[in-house]
DNA sequence: TATCGCATGTAATTAGTTACATGATTGG
DNA sequence: CCAATCATGTAACTAATTACATGCGATA
């Protein structure tokens, strides 16, 4: 719903949508999205019209006053009780159980790991958050996309620093 | 197998120490932990002995040499193209989401998400990293344990002060 | 003597991914 | 004309959580 109201009108375009921004926090596959297009359509909080493009069919779905209330609702509706940022990721558990290794095979993979957290830094803050500028610029100034990018690729940059002073011999 | 080589011997505590530790990245639930340690058995992985308490039956585990030659084969697999760290999370999910939000209630958003992780940091630093301190002390000294707790709590630190520069209005 | 923690498992449900199946449009 | 992208869905499978079911041991 959410991709929704950001302009992603199609099952298509918001898993395109979530692949270019929220893919790093919420993944998104098609097989998810289309059924619950479905669902929300059904429950009134999606409304759908035929937009075919050619030939080709095509939903576009916009938010319902109902579903942009229940938006809002679910967004205000977090509390701190929530469950913490998980930062699922088999590298920290490599990690975690390293000392199994010798000095130098650990050494290796703390070196992957800042390897990899660069690269994540790199991609967010060359691909994404110019993404959510764009978006910034075109549909109405959201900043809350360009506000998590952002983050995340300090976050990214700030676990790469601090891997880099990590000494695990 | 690697928190068996870490001195849980029972199903049982396999999950208290993963809840006591790898909880933040890797969850694990004792559903999951009983029919793994069952397959790691019949793979030669790991060797089973009864190991009753009184009446209450007890399995310890332990690695045989297959399974300590398998958990450093895993470790070292570990490869910068496999998928980036997941920040896994509803909330900034919701933050990604909050220009649908009045300027209140998105500042009040950005509070509860600073609290949370301020929790979270408060939690690992005074819980969890004491907690891997104790294990380096007792069981010959692995450093993994201690090393991914600080990263985790000085991660949610940094990302509670980047929170509190945020002016989302 | 009752509650809490230790201990082991199964069953049911839910969530999520991957693969399959199909076909139109657009740009090189 | 051929490849990449747009577009929609279903089916099968895998992973994961939650709930259920049971019972001993220690301690307050």
């Amino acid at each position: 719903m959410g991709m929704v109201r950001l302009g992603a009108s199609s099952g298509y375009a918001v898993k395109k949508a979530a692949d270019a921004s929220t893919r790093f926090f919420w993944p998104a596959s098609l097989a998810q999205v289309y059924p619950e297009l479905a669902e929300l359509e059904a429950a009134g909080l999606l409304s759908r019209c035929e937009d075919p493009h050619g030939a080709r069919a095509r939903s576009a779905y916009s938010l319902t006053p109902q579903g942009e209330a229940a938006l809002r609702e679910w967004l205000r509706s977090y509390r701190p009780a929530h469950a913490p940022v998980q930062l699922r990721d088999d590298g920290l558990l490599r990690l975690f159980f390293a000392d199994a290794l010798s000095p130098d095979e650990r050494r290796a993979l703390v070196a992957r790991l800042r390897e990899r957290a660069a690269a994540a830094e790199a991609h967010l803050r060359n691909e994404i958050v110019p993404a959510a500028e764009q978006l910034a610029r075109a549909a109405g100034g959201p900043r809350g996309p360009e506000i998590v990018a952002r983050l995340g690729a300090d976050t990214y940059g700030f676990i790469e620093r601090w891997l880099s002073g990590v000494d695990f011999r």
